[in-house]
DNA sequence: GCATTATGACGCT
DNA sequence: TAGCGTCAT
């Protein structure tokens, strides 16, 4: 459930930064030739075609979308470029595109506070560097404004295509705008600058929303793509809030969401005006009623973390259908394989950034064949992470063994298992004196 | 049992 | 804390 958590008093800048369907973006610079062709990048191809998981704007104009298969693809779009995510050790290889997300944070990461929020999307507080804009160049007396910051779009204002960046300039160097929003037009213009920064060192492009907190950027970054960037105003949350669908919303496009339209008929975000605190408390308890009710004003005080790299690293693979492993036999393979790489993802983790991981977890999922129906879910277990592929690997299993026996429970000798992940968490930086003995 | 995969973050108990 | 569930992409 999501935490209630106040706006902080002053008011803040907050950008997100949204990766334009990244790993296809991430391809395209390895293999120019495709840049401008509707392309997509595949997991596996043997079984119709592989899994989209990411789709170019060419390829979505022919309306491929991520949840189709290759072959799917190929119907709507015969022309389309189908890219396969590299393959190590029998599983997908994400390394190229955390690497290529590593590039964008270190970028972002010059102007302010930033958090990552995914591979590749990020979080930046830049209200240090908006108030410093505007106590020393502010928009109004700056002698040219990039081309990418008129270009942005400004919730609230007229929409007229032909005299936009006008209006844009306008709103941007307003002298009677209030502080708040003088604020925001100098977050337009840093992150305008640094999206061009971003696409002139990585080739990758980017959107952006720019708004006085996480939730509402989040929102705006998503409303104008590809390579565009769009700003909240204070004043134009109201109706922002009063027509979005109530699922679009951050943490509402699960069960919470449907529960709030089945129990309480709420279709839009703004809806949720209509009950008091008390009632929202009532229904869905107390943390989550009170934030039920900030969001529906626009409220949502979470601070960006300060925080560059992720906070675990796992490793995974499905076995659907057929592919179910039925033997401890077929199982030792996999499991290894993935302890293999989970080893060198945080042996890298170590060299690279001096953090250690300290508990090392198995998580898997199976059926088995029984005479009784039962639903017991396969139990994740976990336990002290001893570096070095052999210990991890020896690890692992027996955590495997342990979860088999209680998810077995004597009922059945007949099993399957159809997922296996390893992950590594509590990830914490080496003391720097003890990197020196 | 089963084909939206592989990965992450985070809250609850 | 360990383990589970939810949400996102």
């Amino acid at each position: 459930m999501p935490v209630a958590r106040p706006e902080p008093l002053a008011s803040r800048v907050i950008a997100h930064v949204d990766m334009d369907c990244f790993y296809v973006q991430v391809e395209q610079r390895k293999r120019p030739e495709l840049k401008g062709v509707p392309t997509a990048v595949v997991q596996y191809n043997s079984w119709k075609g592989g899994a989209l998981i990411a789709v170019s704007y060419e390829a979505r104009k022919f309306g491929v979308q991520r949840s189709m298969r290759g072959d799917e693809a190929k119907k709507v779009c015969p022309d389309i470029q189908l890219v396969q995510v590299p393959v190590a050790r029998g599983k997908a290889d994400l390394n190229l595109y955390r690497d290529a997300g590593s590039e964008v944070v270190s970028l972002l990461a010059t102007k302010g506070r930033c958090e990552r929020a995914s591979i590749d999307e990020v979080y930046l507080d830049l209200t240090g560097a908006a108030e410093q804009m505007l106590s020393a160049t502010p928009p109004d007396t700056l002698e040219e404004i990039d081309e990418e910051a008129l270009k942005s779009h400004v919730l609230g204002l007229p929409n007229d295509p032909c005299s936009q960046g006008e209006y844009v300039k306008q709103w941007l160097c307003r002298s009677d705008a209030d502080h708040q929003d003088k604020l925001l037009a100098c977050g337009v213009i840093i992150v305008a600058q640094l999206r061009m920064d971003v696409l002139k060192k990585t080739s990758f492009t980017c959107s952006a929303g720019i708004a006085h907190n996480k939730m509402l950027a989040k929102l705006a970054s998503g409303m104008h793509k590809p390579a565009q960037q769009t700003v909240v105003p204070s004043s134009s949350v109201t109706e922002l809030l009063a027509s979005l669908p109530i699922n679009k919303m951050k943490q509402l496009g699960g069960k919470l969401g449907s529960s709030l339209q089945r129990d309480l008929g709420v279709t839009t975000v703004g809806n949720l005006l209509d009950f008091t605190e008390e009632k929202l408390q009532e229904y869905y308890g107390r943390n989550t009623g009170t934030w039920l009710w900030n969001i529906a004003r626009g409220i949502s005080g979470d601070e960006v973390e300060g925080r560059l790299l992720p906070k675990s690293h796992g490793c995974g693979k499905t076995f659907p259908g057929q592919q179910a492993l039925r033997t401890l036999t077929s199982v030792k393979p996999w499991l290894n394989g993935l302890c293999e790489e989970l080893s060198e993802r945080i042996q890298s983790d170590l060299e690279k950034n001096k953090r250690v991981a300290h508990t090392l977890i198995l998580h898997a999922e199976g059926f088995k064949v029984c005479e009784v129906p039962t639903n017991r879910k396969f139990p994740s277990k976990s336990c002290p992470l001893r570096y070095g592929t052999a210990k991890i690997q020896e690890d692992a299993w027996k955590l495997f063994e342990s979860g088999l026996r209680e998810f077995l429970d004597l009922q059945s000798n007949e099993w399957g298992i159809t997922s296996l992940t390893v992950s590594a968490s509590k990830i914490l930086p080496v003391p720097a004196v003890s990197l020196l003995i």
